[in-house]
DNA sequence: ATAATGCATCTAACCGATTAGAAACAGCAG
DNA sequence: CTGCTGTTTCTAATCGGTTAGATGCATTAT
């Protein structure tokens, strides 16, 4: 192994000056450095192949450059899973773009509020929290240790908080309006986990666009589960065996839509004819589905680029004016993009 | 903001001893502490919620407890993709179990050899290196530095380079038997972009298990692109175009296929009466496809956790010897799924 | 010629941990 | 009571950087 890794002090001796000017050079500034030394330093720094040490940098208190990206609980198959691909590919985006790590932490058990266990150990600068179950204790938690982060697709009632989100009411009415226009009545909720932070605002959006449009809700068809294709089967299934059936289906997910969907398939009911079927994310696959899903577009990547952009701004300004920062919401909007899935339901 | 993260000299002072205790503490061993010094000692820990600076322990020459995964050029929607998310979740699950970080890189610019920009500031003990493109030069380079690392989905001729994979040759052949065991014998091949490192070995098995079944491969019917949607429907537009069109279709993964089919769609061929196609993955949304896609499955999950593995065991054995322990190199199997978009080719 | 100035660079303390080696202290044998 | 042993704890160096303050040197002002 002759991989012993330059450090400063290599390039120090290697260019005859000390380790303060190596620094100086590096950091370009504050102080200046005259240009003979700056380029004898920058030869030797090429030559040694020599990068500065994250560690030894953040133990000052500099910067990590390294953002933390939590997702919910134990989970396998979650980033596979399309909604969390596409947010974290947006956050990667901007980190890159602003020249930042990305660090994943996912199902590690923060059980009581006194453990954030990986967070206390400052590997990373700030935290963005994606779809945070709402019982997680995690939010107030990070707020009392005063760590600086984001939340994404979380509701929390804290106005310190900040939050990107699209308007999940807003969306479900959307859904409603486009429904209800084509003639449904019987409209049907298969919503995710209970905890999950988009569930309730997608449930009383859905609820009180009902209201809005003049129909009633049935409770046996205000259904929540998960966010997972067998859900939706489940789910559906049990729609379908009700004395009294929805003639249509507002999914909280493409992948409950699209178990939703087979469900169907396989009890011989045909989507839309006998039953209309609207999603949430427009994953890839949608337009893939027979027939191609109807679904509410999340702008994910923007999402998650928007909420890397807003925790790294904080960071940013913090540096500073040791700002406790007021918290910004920022509300994007979803988009109905009508495909094949839904029709006006047939006259009985 | 009482936010000042408490040190381990806090603790120190907090119960009364050095900080060196503490640390004997902490690590438990080798020097014994007594059992009341140890009780006081883990007292303030637990009411400071002291957790160690990673970067601090890290200055020395400790482990960093983190594994870098690196993805290939620039190339946003990523993560989204099933392949990438699969194996990342794999990944993650082995990390975790081994309560070791993760840390993302994607898109960084390698460009010259002389430059693994993020790797040289010892931010990660070791990387993995996922699907990497064959001409990144980013594997000579790694090994020339010595960090640690193993290939997922990659193909390096070095013995010393660890690695894991499927035998994608002899998945082709999986393909072109259960293809020429239909009756096909203008069979085409529908592969990704030439310089992933999954290409050229699935062309190859290709070819050489249809010289076996005694069939001539049309070099018309051999087209490379892109491991995308996009791809799949402009090289299926070509393939159907063409004077003699194949019977079958090998896409090189499900997205292509998923592009072929709508392409096929588009063009008012059926699949499979007229064309049967094959995938490659097993992506979920490969059985929602009309027809559900006949496809090889990769154990993905099970590709990035077994690799995660290895690298976290080097890791763990560097300690002590200071192996340069040869590579191993680990083969899996893909299987195929056979569904609906693959059958007999129509008499002509 | 001398003092005051400004610039480039160096010295050394510091960040938060780990860990040899030293020190303090107890118990026990002579 | 002294000397030895063994255990527990402390002191201080170290890891690789950053940065305030000191220093040296060349100009320019007096």
């Amino acid at each position: 192994m002759g991989s012993k890794v330059a450090t400063i002090k290599d390039v120090a001796r290697a260019s005859g000056v000390s380790t303060a000017t190596v620094s100086y050079v590096l950091n370009n500034g504050p102080r200046r450095v005259v240009p003979a030394t700056r380029a004898r330093v920058q030869a030797a720094i090429d030559s040694l192949q020599y990068h500065p040490s994250t560690m030894a940098r953040g133990l000052g208190q500099k910067r990590l450059d390294c953002l933390g990206v939590v997702f919910p609980q134990p989970n396998p198959g979650l980033v596979a899973d399309s909604y969390f691909g596409a947010v974290l590919d947006g956050i990667i985006q901007a980190a890159t773009e602003r020249r930042q790590n990305v660090t994943l932490y996912t199902g590690l058990e923060w059980t009581g509020r006194d453990s954030l266990p990986a967070f206390r150990d400052r590997r990373v600068d700030g935290l963005l929290l994606v779809a945070t179950l709402t019982d997680s204790g995690l939010v107030p938690a990070l707020t009392e240790a005063g760590l600086p982060f984001v939340l994404i697709s979380g509701a929390s009632p804290d106005p310190r908080v900040s939050q990107v989100d699209i308007d999940n009411a807003e969306a479900a009415r959307l859904v409603v309006a486009h429904l209800a226009g084509m003639g449904h009545t019987r409209i049907a909720l298969l919503g995710g986990q209970p905890n999950s932070p988009s569930t309730a605002p997608r449930r009383t959006g859905f609820v009180s666009a009902m209201q809005e449009f003049g129909l009633s809700v049935d409770p046996d068809l205000l259904l929540e589960g998960a966010y997972t294709r067998e859900w939706g089967y489940a789910g559906m299934t049990r729609l379908l065996t009700l004395p009294a059936p929805p003639t249509a289906v507002f999914a909280g997910g493409d992948g409950i839509a699209a178990g939703a969907c087979t469900a169907c398939a396989d009890a011989g009911v045909s989507v839309p004819r006998q039953i209309s079927l609207v999603g949430f994310d427009d994953a890839p696959y949608a337009k893939d589905l027979v027939p191609a899903l109807t679904t509410v577009r999340q702008p994910l990547t923007q999402i998650g680029a928007t909420a890397a952009m807003m925790l790294l701004d904080h960071l940013d300004a913090a540096k500073d004016a040791d700002s406790s920062l007021a918290g910004v919401q920022i509300s994007l909007h979803g988009e109905l993009i009508v495909r094949g899935s839904t029709a006006a339901p047939l006259l009985s």
